[in-house]
Formats: structure tokens, sequence, C-alpha cells
DNA sequence: CCTCGAATGGAGAACGTTCTACACGACTCC
DNA sequence: GGAGTCGTGTAGAACGTTCTCCATTCGAGG
């Protein structure tokens, strides 16, 4: 009955059609889209037509088989993580007008997803990947990128076989407890991601921030009085946290939480508890992501230029991709304290 | 100098390898991992211990060229609204177990480069592709669904060509007037999106909420006390709402906004005039995301299902993509009111 | 004129899959 | 014992590109 029972059979222009068109080779054709060497301003122009004409868009998984295929895959573990939508964001305007589309992976949070998720992006030939804060083993990361191009953001372990664009975490929770400290407050407690140093990564951001909130407090002589409390970077993470800190014997009068999700849950907590924020409690998020301005919340945060990450990490990632470099490089991101209304000075007992 | 200058010369396993490893054809591994009909057990062991042993991975890009790349698109504006990520792990749970793979495009809110993006996704030969509320032309998205699986959420025009997914707007307006008026309010006004009909779309979601609005006050006897405001979705456009509306001559007591974004907007312009919530005005929001139920906020919010919304999207779309079914289908969900503290008896003039 | 080199265009072999068509043997059935 | 059928396996042609050679033309230099 139905002719058209599959949706799929209705033909595609291909380069041989384009070719025919304009009456040349597929070689030729070949050359004008990729402005290769040797082809005259007349043939350009007629092929341009050509494919103009016939509105022809080239097979991205054919050129897979060959060449590129002018996709860039971004690893991310959760979409709710605003500061990755600043990285997006910034990825997506280094990128806007070149000929690369970006694709995402949100793989979740177990490091066997990631590591499907990367697997996924190598096998359909992408020509390079931006991984965030990937949890999948080091030496998987290590193994995908003596393949192909990429960018590591967050961690702070280096290598000489992909690039990395960082954020100095260590001065990021220095500056918070300087501010904090400033106020006057002694019990400090810092909120961050397990952080276990797994999969061989000796320092993901996690761990390079609990050192410098360390750092810090021993700086200040308040090295016996830091707390560390370790749990997962979401809402329900942050709030668990904030009911542990706040209910327990001894109570921080201001808590440093390692992303503004997971501040928000503090929020929550201390709200369930009664507590006001800033009256008793001082809470710090990080990332300065758009939730931390807003209106009832008013959070004081780090501001990691999560924007200008993206960028770096998309510019990095396409001189690879082109060859025009072939030594891994690195870029640090010097990150600044936005205070809000969620820090005053602490309440007297 | 450097032996191994590109990283990309490192050989990949191919069904070849796999094949000769086992003493077979090509064909037969292809056979096997497919699992087609005419492969004897033996022959099933023997390849896929060869492919386990030569830790084969098939080439997507290849397979794109002839059968599946095994791989769906989901389109969306912006990674920024919650309620997106909710029908995002939706759609990751249905397809977790199977061996697809999701990859988002996250096109920003033009309508050119959210064109440019399905076309990327349509020419890396995706399966199937779910499009939320895309703001391409109509008949673009529907000469790629001719082609390619396709399910549309969020529109409620409906076609033979694409599956849809919904939620019934007009039911949630409905819902949200029944309360605000049972609390006792009149005056009452919509933030909806600009919602032209543009691009040949009769029914964007943010139509249907409007008419359901509009109806729900006929109701209720209170037509012309019905007002409709348009600004965009987002911080910014609730804000400046806000501020119009509750700075006017007519001031409503109370506010339903078209999403959570543009209530704490509205949240901020009553903050900012002074006014309190829900002391003088009544605020609701749409799409329960998790910004809702901050603590801060609690925000009386409609609830969109968005993660079944997922579930549903993933189900059709694979239906579709295997061919186990031939025609459009439409799943609507039943939205469902949370209140919280964000409304109340309007205070008396 | 002849030769050489540069500039331009084309032939055709990959690339790694899928899938149609067919070969072959072993049964079953009259 | 011949004809059909079934089950299992393989050969080999696509698929739409890229890219390495190779052929041709044209001009300049001798």
């Amino acid at each position: 009955m139905a002719a058209d029972s599959s949706p799929r059979d209705t033909k595609r222009v291909t380069i041989t059609d384009v070719a025919r068109h304009a009456g040349v080779s597929t070689a030729a054709v070949s050359k004008v889209m990729r402005n290769a060497y040797g082809v005259s301003p007349g043939m350009q122009e007629r092929v341009r037509a050509a494919m103009a004409e016939l509105e022809y868009r080239p097979h991205a998984a054919a050129r897979g088989m060959r060449g590129r295929t002018y996709t860039i895959g971004v690893l991310l573990d959760n979409v709710r993580n605003a500061f990755f939508a600043d990285v997006l964001d910034g990825i997506r305007e280094e990128l806007s007008d070149s000929e690369y589309t970006v694709l995402i992976g949100a793989a979740g949070f177990g490091a066997d997803e990631q590591s499907r998720t990367i697997r996924a992006m190598v096998d359909r030939q992408m020509d390079g990947l931006v991984l965030i804060a990937p949890g999948t083993p080091r030496s998987e990361v290590l193994s995908m990128a003596a393949t192909t191009p990429t960018v590591v953001i967050g961690h702070h372990d280096s290598s000489d076989v992909h690039d990395s664009v960082i954020d100095a975490d260590d001065v990021g929770a220095g500056l918070v407890v300087d501010h904090l400290v400033e106020l006057g407050h002694r019990d400090i407690a810092l909120v961050s991601a397990p952080g276990s140093r797994s999969g061989r990564w000796q320092r993901p951001p996690e761990i390079a921030l609990a050192d410098g909130f360390l750092q810090a407090m021993d700086r200040h002589g308040l090295a016996d009085r830091a707390r560390v409390h370790h749990s997962a970077y979401s809402d329900d993470g942050g709030h668990a946290a904030g009911l542990a800190l706040l209910s327990g014997a001894q109570r921080p009068t201001a808590i440093l939480a390692g992303a503004d999700v997971a501040a928000l849950g503090i929020y929550r907590a201390a709200a369930d508890l009664g507590l006001s924020i800033p009256g008793d409690i001082s809470l710090v998020g990080y990332n300065n992501t758009a939730i931390a301005s807003l209106a009832p919340v008013q959070l004081t945060s780090v501001d990691q230029a999560g924007h200008t990450m993206g960028l770096a990490a998309a510019r990095m990632l396409i001189e690879r991709v082109e060859g025009r470099r072939d030594r891994a490089m690195r870029t640090t991101m010097t990150p600044r304290l936005v205070v809000r209304r969620s820090t005053a000075t602490p309440s007297l007992p």
C-alpha cells in the first residue's frame, strides 16, 4: 500500500550530483569544499553555484570515514550545573562562525557511563573533545587523547598528551577564607565533592580546592578549626551536608560550598533548621552561576569565568585539530570573589 | 624527530581484524553484531570471543554510511532551563541500557542557529531526533522529519510525519486560575512568552497556555479582568514584566508566569517595588523546576512531569527508528499544581 | 621549436561498515 | 533418487567522501 513506507528513501544530494550538475569531477568538488590547493577561480564559482542550487550539504558520516567530521564533543556529567552552561556558551561562541558543530554528551556522574560516552564520541570520529572534570580513569582519558585532540577542564593534573584549562581553585579557596576571617569567622567548614583521588587523577578540582582551603586556614592559624565535609555537588547533596554540619555539635559559623548548586542545598537545610542566612550562618558558593545573583538568594560566590574558560578550551582545541600546534599546553584562570548578601559578621554566641 | 607526529595514526581494530582473528568472513561478524538471522551458536561464540579479545568497537561513521549510527540527537535552545534537564534525564533513562547514545545540541534561541543544528544532526546520520520546543520554521521540521524519525516536544501542532509529546498547558493554566480564584483573587495576570505564531507553528506552548488562561478566566466570569503580558522566559524578561505590571495603574493581585525563571524575575521586581510575596502579590510559576522549591523562594508552580515526557519521547522515537510503528502519535501529559508559599489570600484594599 | 615547470583538473583507490544475493550441504518428502 | 527446503556461511557491491597520484595544458626560457 504505502508507497513510501520507509521515510529514509528520499535521496540525498551527494557530491556526485553536484559534480555532474557543474560538469566537473567529484574530486574537483571536494577540493572546492575544503578549499584545497589547485582550483581556478572559475571552477570555484561554478562549483559553488551548483552546490547552492542543489542545496548540497556534505554527508558527515562519509566525511568521517576519511577526513574530518567537523564535530567537537563536549563531555559533562550533568546539565544542571549552571557553571557548565557558562563554559558551554564560551565554547559555542568561539566556534560559532567556524564550520564545527558542538555536540554535548551528558553522561551522568558514573565513571562507567562517562567512559562509554567518551568512547561513543571517539567512535563517531569527532575531531576533538572537551572533557569537563571527567570522572573516568585518567589512563583512559590519556589513551583517548592519544588518538583524538582533547582538552581537559578542571583537573589540575597535567599531561603532555592533552591540553588543560583550569582554575586556580586553591587561590579561590584562599579568597573566601580571607573574606570570612576578615568578617570575624573562625569556625569555617568546606563542603566539597567526595574527591577520591580515584582513577589516578591526582588533582581533581575538589582536591585543589580542599588543599587551598586548608592552607588558607593554616595561614590564619585556624588549621584545627577547619572542617571538610564531603558530598555530591547537587542540590540534594548540599542539603544533606547542610543538615549534617548545622545540626551537629560544633556548628560552624560559615560554610564554603564547592559549587553554587550545593550552596543552595545548604541554604535549604538552614531554612529547615530555622537558621537564617547570613544572620546565623554565612554561606559562600563557588562558580558564581546565574542562580547566585538571583533576587532571593544573593549568594556570595567565587567567579571562575566559565565563559572565558570555554573560549580558551575551544581555541586550544581547534589549534590542535587543525595541526597548528603539536605540544600540550595549559591555561590557568584566576578566580575572583563576588561578595553578595549571604556573608556577614558572625552573630555573637 | 617525533616519530608519531600525528596522533591519528594509531590503527583502529576493524571488523576485518575481528573476522581474521575468528577465522570467518566480515559478513559473519557483521551479522553477529546486529544479531541478524542465520548465525549458529558456535559462530556467535567465536566471533564474540574475538571481539572481546581485540577490544573491538564498531566505527560509527562507517556504520552511518550504510545502516544505523545508533545515535539520538536532542535539540534544545539552552541548557539553563531546568525543565529541559528533567526531560533529558527521562530520555537518558529510557535509553540507558540500549545501544543508543544521546547527543545534545544546545543551539541557542536563534531560529537560524537551531536550523543549523538540526541539519547538522541529520547530516551526521543520527537515527532519530527529539526537538524540544524548536524555534525553527515548522516547514523545516516537517521536511527533516520526513527523512529522520522525529519527536517534537512542546508544540501542540500535530502532524502525521512526526510524533509529539505535549503537556496539556491549557489544563495547567486552568488549575492555576482555579486555585487563585478560590483564594479570592480576581485580577490575575499572565506573563507568557511573546508567542508569535511564527514559523507557522499554530500552537506553541505559550499560546496554548494563554488560551487556557483566558478560557479559565472566562469560566469564572472574569474574562474582562484577565490580562496578558508578553516577555521572554528569562530572569530579565520576568523582571521587566513584573515592573510593568506592578507599577501600572490596575495592579493585579496575582501573577502566573509561564516559566519558573520568569517568575523569579517577577519576584525580584516585586522586591524592588517594596511589595511582598505572597503578602501583596501572589505569584505562580510553571515547570516546577528545582528553583521553585528552593528555600527562600517556595514558589507555587505547575509540574509538567518533564522526566516522564522524556521517557515517553524516547520510547516513541525508538519505536519509529526500529520500524515497529509507522503512524504518527502524540502523548499528552497532565499537569499538576504544586502549592507552596508564594500564593495566599489577597490583601484587602 | 623543444623542454621544463607550474597550474589545473580528473581517475580511482581507499575508508569500515551493511546487506543482497548466492553457494553449499543436510534434510525431508514424495 | 530427484526436487524442494532449510540453515549456515561468504563474496562483493554499495555508501559518500578524501586524497594521492597522474594527465593535460599553457607559458616561459633556451
